[in-house]
DNA sequence: ATGGTCGGTACCCGA
Protein backbone atom coordinates (compact mmCIF):
# COMPACT_ATOMS: atom_id res chain seq x y z
CA UNK A 1 0.00 0.00 0.00
CA UNK A 2 1.62 3.53 -0.99
CA UNK A 3 0.19 6.81 0.40
CA UNK A 4 1.24 10.26 -1.30
CA UNK A 5 0.50 13.54 -0.09
CA UNK A 6 1.15 16.40 -2.21
CA UNK A 7 0.66 20.11 -1.75
CA UNK A 8 0.15 20.59 -5.42
CA UNK A 9 -0.76 24.53 -5.46
CA UNK A 10 -3.67 24.28 -8.15
CA UNK A 11 -4.00 20.79 -9.62
CA UNK A 12 -5.69 21.98 -13.21
CA UNK A 13 -1.63 23.99 -13.96
CA UNK A 14 0.00 21.17 -12.62
CA UNK A 15 -2.57 18.12 -13.64
CA UNK A 16 0.52 16.83 -16.20
CA UNK A 17 2.95 16.74 -13.80
CA UNK A 18 0.14 15.06 -11.14
CA UNK A 19 -0.71 12.27 -13.93
CA UNK A 20 3.73 11.47 -14.56
CA UNK A 21 3.67 11.43 -10.50
CA UNK A 22 1.09 9.06 -10.65
CA UNK A 23 2.49 7.22 -13.49
CA UNK A 24 5.31 6.87 -11.99
CA UNK A 25 4.69 5.83 -8.07
CA UNK A 26 2.24 3.85 -8.94
CA UNK A 27 0.94 5.28 -5.41
CA UNK A 28 -2.44 3.81 -4.18
CA UNK A 29 -4.09 6.71 -2.81
CA UNK A 30 -2.74 10.20 -3.67
CA UNK A 31 -4.01 13.33 -1.13
CA UNK A 32 -3.76 16.54 -2.47
CA UNK A 33 -3.65 19.65 -0.69
CA UNK A 34 -4.50 23.53 -2.61
CA UNK A 35 -6.42 22.11 -5.09
CA UNK A 36 -7.38 25.39 -6.16
CA UNK A 37 -10.42 24.35 -7.65
CA UNK A 38 -14.31 24.16 -7.09
CA UNK A 39 -15.58 20.63 -7.36
CA UNK A 40 -17.40 20.96 -10.55
CA UNK A 41 -14.10 21.85 -12.38
CA UNK A 42 -12.16 19.47 -11.00
CA UNK A 43 -9.93 17.22 -13.58
CA UNK A 44 -11.69 13.93 -12.41
CA UNK A 45 -12.23 12.01 -15.84
CA UNK A 46 -8.22 12.40 -16.38
CA UNK A 47 -7.57 10.83 -12.70
CA UNK A 48 -10.00 8.15 -13.07
CA UNK A 49 -8.39 7.26 -16.14
CA UNK A 50 -5.06 6.61 -14.32
CA UNK A 51 -6.89 4.47 -12.27
CA UNK A 52 -8.02 6.54 -9.17
CA UNK A 53 -11.88 5.69 -9.86
CA UNK A 54 -12.65 6.82 -5.96
CA UNK A 55 -12.27 9.90 -5.40
CA UNK A 56 -13.49 12.50 -2.19
CA UNK A 57 -13.12 15.86 -3.43
CA UNK A 58 -13.44 19.58 -1.14
CA UNK A 59 -12.93 22.45 -3.20
CA UNK A 60 -14.11 26.00 -3.39
CA UNK A 61 -13.01 29.20 -5.78
CA UNK A 62 -9.46 30.36 -5.65
CA UNK A 63 -8.46 29.31 -2.15
CA UNK A 64 -7.54 25.72 -0.19
CA UNK A 65 -9.22 23.12 -1.38
CA UNK A 66 -8.22 18.95 -1.23
CA UNK A 67 -8.47 15.73 -2.41
CA UNK A 68 -8.25 12.06 -1.65
CA UNK A 69 -8.12 10.15 -5.21
CA UNK A 70 -7.74 6.21 -4.57
CA UNK A 71 -7.60 2.89 -6.73
CA UNK A 72 -9.43 1.63 -3.71
CA UNK A 73 -12.81 1.96 -2.09
CA UNK A 74 -13.69 3.62 0.94
CA UNK A 75 -16.45 4.71 3.26
CA UNK A 76 -17.21 7.55 5.27
CA UNK A 77 -16.23 10.51 3.08
CA UNK A 78 -16.06 13.30 5.62
CA UNK A 79 -15.78 17.25 5.83
CA UNK A 80 -14.89 19.19 8.67
CA UNK A 81 -15.98 22.84 9.76
CA UNK A 82 -12.76 24.06 11.46
CA UNK A 83 -12.45 27.42 13.21
CA UNK A 84 -16.17 27.96 12.62
CA UNK A 85 -15.04 27.91 8.50
CA UNK A 86 -16.27 25.80 6.13
CA UNK A 87 -12.47 26.59 4.23
CA UNK A 88 -11.48 23.32 2.78
CA UNK A 89 -8.73 22.13 5.04
CA UNK A 90 -9.78 18.80 6.35
CA UNK A 91 -10.92 16.11 4.87
CA UNK A 92 -11.56 12.05 5.97
CA UNK A 93 -11.96 9.00 4.48
CA UNK A 94 -12.35 5.23 5.97
CA UNK A 95 -10.40 2.05 4.30
CA UNK A 96 -10.61 -1.84 6.03
CA UNK A 97 -7.36 -1.21 7.57
CA UNK A 98 -7.28 2.42 8.64
CA UNK A 99 -9.11 5.77 8.75
CA UNK A 100 -7.18 8.69 6.41
CA UNK A 101 -7.62 12.10 7.50
CA UNK A 102 -6.05 14.81 4.74
CA UNK A 103 -5.29 17.77 6.43
CA UNK A 104 -3.74 21.61 5.52
CA UNK A 105 -2.71 23.86 8.46
CA UNK A 106 -3.11 27.45 7.78
CA UNK A 107 -0.07 29.17 6.96
CA UNK A 108 -0.52 32.07 9.21
CA UNK A 109 1.16 34.56 6.97
CA UNK A 110 4.19 34.36 4.89
CA UNK A 111 7.64 35.67 4.48
CA UNK A 112 8.36 38.27 6.81
CA UNK A 113 4.61 38.65 8.91
CA UNK A 114 5.31 38.78 12.70
CA UNK A 115 4.72 35.78 14.43
CA UNK A 116 2.59 37.82 17.05
CA UNK A 117 -1.30 36.23 17.25
CA UNK A 118 -2.04 40.47 18.70
CA UNK A 119 -1.23 42.08 15.37
CA UNK A 120 -1.64 38.68 13.14
CA UNK A 121 -4.88 37.36 12.46
CA UNK A 122 -3.70 34.63 9.93
CA UNK A 123 -1.36 33.71 13.12
CA UNK A 124 -3.91 33.30 15.42
CA UNK A 125 -6.15 31.23 13.34
CA UNK A 126 -3.00 29.06 12.57
CA UNK A 127 -2.75 28.36 16.41
CA UNK A 128 -6.59 28.28 17.02
CA UNK A 129 -6.81 25.57 14.14
CA UNK A 130 -3.88 23.34 15.54
CA UNK A 131 -5.51 23.28 19.34
CA UNK A 132 -8.85 22.94 17.97
CA UNK A 133 -7.36 19.63 16.32
CA UNK A 134 -5.58 18.43 19.16
CA UNK A 135 -8.87 18.54 21.16
CA UNK A 136 -11.45 17.16 18.30
CA UNK A 137 -8.71 13.84 18.00
CA UNK A 138 -8.90 13.34 21.60
CA UNK A 139 -11.94 13.47 22.35
CA UNK A 140 -13.13 11.43 18.95
CA UNK A 141 -10.30 8.81 18.85
CA UNK A 142 -8.09 6.83 21.34
CA UNK A 143 -4.54 5.46 20.40
CA UNK A 144 -5.16 2.29 19.41
CA UNK A 145 -7.35 3.26 16.65
CA UNK A 146 -5.96 2.72 12.95
CA UNK A 147 -5.33 6.49 11.44
CA UNK A 148 -3.47 7.70 9.41
CA UNK A 149 -3.05 11.47 9.37
CA UNK A 150 -1.02 13.52 6.51
CA UNK A 151 -0.65 16.46 4.85
CA UNK A 152 0.57 19.80 4.59
CA UNK A 153 0.78 20.97 8.43
CA UNK A 154 2.49 24.25 7.61
CA UNK A 155 4.69 23.75 10.62
CA UNK A 156 8.26 22.46 10.38
CA UNK A 157 8.86 20.98 13.66
CA UNK A 158 12.50 19.46 14.85
CA UNK A 159 16.01 21.56 14.41
CA UNK A 160 16.81 19.72 11.27
CA UNK A 161 13.51 20.76 9.36
CA UNK A 162 14.48 23.72 8.82
CA UNK A 163 17.98 25.09 6.73
CA UNK A 164 18.72 27.12 10.19
CA UNK A 165 17.06 26.49 13.65
CA UNK A 166 18.39 29.56 15.03
CA UNK A 167 17.38 31.72 12.21
CA UNK A 168 14.01 30.41 11.41
CA UNK A 169 13.16 30.82 15.50
CA UNK A 170 11.29 34.12 14.46
CA UNK A 171 9.79 33.12 11.22
CA UNK A 172 6.21 31.69 10.91
CA UNK A 173 6.09 27.85 10.57
CA UNK A 174 9.49 27.40 13.26
CA UNK A 175 8.35 29.37 15.79
CA UNK A 176 7.71 27.81 19.43
CA UNK A 177 4.27 28.41 20.03
CA UNK A 178 3.83 26.34 16.57
CA UNK A 179 6.16 23.68 16.96
CA UNK A 180 5.22 23.08 20.68
CA UNK A 181 1.54 23.48 19.49
CA UNK A 182 1.90 20.67 16.72
CA UNK A 183 4.26 17.80 19.68
CA UNK A 184 1.40 18.47 21.63
CA UNK A 185 -1.00 16.91 19.12
CA UNK A 186 1.17 14.46 18.27
CA UNK A 187 1.95 13.39 21.86
CA UNK A 188 -1.81 13.34 22.26
CA UNK A 189 -2.48 10.15 20.62
CA UNK A 190 0.78 9.00 20.63
CA UNK A 191 1.33 9.56 16.81
CA UNK A 192 4.45 8.27 14.82
CA UNK A 193 5.95 10.96 13.06
CA UNK A 194 7.49 8.38 9.73
CA UNK A 195 9.85 11.13 8.90
CA UNK A 196 11.44 10.41 12.22
CA UNK A 197 10.81 6.82 11.91
CA UNK A 198 12.75 6.66 9.04
CA UNK A 199 15.10 9.46 8.90
CA UNK A 200 17.43 10.22 12.17
CA UNK A 201 16.60 13.74 13.44
CA UNK A 202 19.99 15.09 13.29
CA UNK A 203 19.82 14.84 9.55
CA UNK A 204 18.45 17.42 7.40
CA UNK A 205 14.94 16.92 5.88
CA UNK A 206 13.07 19.32 3.66
CA UNK A 207 9.58 19.15 1.64
CA UNK A 208 9.31 22.71 0.66
CA UNK A 209 11.21 25.46 -0.87
CA UNK A 210 10.14 29.18 -1.48
CA UNK A 211 9.37 30.52 -4.69
CA UNK A 212 11.22 33.73 -3.85
CA UNK A 213 14.50 32.06 -4.10
CA UNK A 214 15.96 32.09 -7.92
CA UNK A 215 17.59 28.74 -7.44
CA UNK A 216 16.33 26.66 -4.79
CA UNK A 217 19.59 23.99 -5.25
CA UNK A 218 21.73 26.98 -4.26
CA UNK A 219 21.42 26.86 -0.80
CA UNK A 220 18.87 24.95 -0.13
CA UNK A 221 17.04 26.63 2.14
CA UNK A 222 13.74 24.57 2.53
CA UNK A 223 11.42 23.59 4.99
CA UNK A 224 9.82 20.15 6.11
CA UNK A 225 5.78 21.39 6.57
CA UNK A 226 4.52 18.17 4.50
CA UNK A 227 3.62 15.15 7.39
CA UNK A 228 2.55 11.30 7.25
CA UNK A 229 1.49 10.30 10.81
CA UNK A 230 0.05 7.05 11.99
CA UNK A 231 -1.12 5.95 15.55
CA UNK A 232 0.99 3.05 17.11
CA UNK A 233 -2.04 0.00 15.96
CA UNK A 234 -0.17 1.09 12.36
CA UNK A 235 3.68 1.14 13.37
CA UNK A 236 4.28 -2.63 12.97
CA UNK A 237 2.98 -1.74 8.98
CA UNK A 238 5.48 1.36 8.19
CA UNK A 239 7.78 -0.03 5.00
CA UNK A 240 9.29 3.15 3.48
CA UNK A 241 9.32 6.73 3.31
CA UNK A 242 10.33 9.17 0.48
CA UNK A 243 10.21 12.89 -0.32
CA UNK A 244 10.47 13.09 -3.81
CA UNK A 245 12.85 16.60 -3.95
CA UNK A 246 13.06 15.92 -7.68
CA UNK A 247 9.65 17.38 -8.12
CA UNK A 248 11.25 20.72 -7.01
CA UNK A 249 13.21 20.87 -10.29
CA UNK A 250 10.05 20.55 -12.56
CA UNK A 251 9.10 22.83 -15.12
CA UNK A 252 6.39 24.71 -13.41
CA UNK A 253 7.16 23.37 -9.81
CA UNK A 254 4.64 23.29 -7.00
CA UNK A 255 6.83 24.81 -3.90
CA UNK A 256 5.95 21.63 -2.19
CA UNK A 257 7.39 18.15 -2.99
CA UNK A 258 4.84 14.38 -2.99
CA UNK A 259 5.84 12.74 0.62
CA UNK A 260 5.38 9.07 -0.50
CA UNK A 261 4.71 6.79 2.37
CA UNK A 262 4.77 2.50 1.95
CA UNK A 263 2.84 0.41 4.48
CA UNK A 264 2.82 -3.61 4.40
CA UNK A 265 -1.21 -4.10 4.80
C1' DA B 1 19.13 43.98 6.11
C1' DT B 2 15.85 43.37 2.76
C1' DG B 3 13.33 41.67 -0.88
C1' DG B 4 12.66 38.18 -3.42
C1' DT B 5 7.96 34.63 -6.65
C1' DC B 6 4.05 32.17 -7.42
C1' DG B 7 -1.48 30.94 -8.61
C1' DG B 8 -6.08 32.51 -9.11
C1' DT B 9 -8.43 36.04 -10.17
C1' DA B 10 -9.57 40.34 -11.47
C1' DC B 11 -6.34 44.60 -10.67
C1' DC B 12 -5.34 42.27 -5.03
C1' DC B 13 -5.22 38.22 -1.73
C1' DG B 14 -3.01 34.41 0.19
C1' DA B 15 1.10 31.49 0.30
Amino acid sequence: MRLLTWNINSVRLRLPLLEQLAAQTEADIICLQETKCPDELFPLDALIALGYKHIHLWGQKSYNGQAILSKHPFTLPMTYTRCGQDDCRHISVKFDAFELHNLYIPAGGSGGDPPDPQINPKFQHKLDFVDEMSAWLSDTYTSDTPLIMLGDFNIAPYENDVWSHKQLLKAISHTPPETTRLEAMRTSLNWTDTRAHFIPLDQKSYSWWSYRSPDWTKNNRGRRLDHIWVTPPLTKALQDFNILTDYRSAEKPSDHVPVILDLKI
